[in-house]
DNA sequence: TTAGTATTTAGATGTTTGTCTAAATAAGGT
DNA sequence: ACCTTATTTAGACAAACATCTAAATACTAA
């Protein structure tokens, strides 16, 4: 799911989708690549569960899956008040104590 | 900052900063990869501006930067909250509306 | 100033990643 | 059936990445 959020393109695709779905070339419009690139990415963002699709006649609609995103928000959130005691002004280690 | 949270080491890392600041040394012990790499993994940490150094005699005490991670968290939270209407249940959307 | 400990830099190597073009698949309309 | 539109798969390629060993640097202590 990190990896999946990495890419500063696969970001702004679930940006996009988070004012509302739309179509893979739809979102492609969006961009200055190919749509192959994109369909790359958004099979990576699928993946991590990051996106739905449905499909609709010729089109492929994405949408964002909000969840796993709020899991991700979980996730670094966990990292960075686990401990939540001396992590702000570093402790006086004195041995690199083991 | 993302690309450096897409690694699991780096996560690792940091998940151990939070339970207090500790040795560059200190930190490999956790890990099977050598010193060299491990230094490169926290050089990539610090400019992300996710972690701080502190050098305290030979050793180089790290430490976590909360404040960036929090950063990090505002940016997911952004991402899936932005549109804010109509995310989980895609509406139909018959023309691909450009 | 020499020896020892802690960390980083240099350089090399195999793997993963983002991108492309060309071709394949899927679905509809005529 | 055929053509058009929408998307994906295949295969290639250069750049970025994670890792390693060997050597360099930084600091302390005798």
């Amino acid at each position: 799911m990190f990896k999946a959020l990495s890419d500063p393109t696969r970001r702004e695709i679930l940006k996009i989708l988070a004012t509302g779905s739309s179509s893979a070339g739809d979102v492609a419009s969006h961009f200055d690549i190919s749509k192959p690139s994109l369909s790359h990415h958004f099979s990576i963002l699928k993946e991590a569960n990051l996106v739905r699709t449905r499909r609709e006649a010729q089109t492929i609609i994405y949408s964002l899956n909000s969840s796993v995103l709020e899991d991700a928000t979980r996730v670094l959130m966990d990292i960075f008040s686990v401990g939540d005691e001396q992590n702000s002004q570093p402790e006086v280690s004195h041995e690199a104590k083991r």
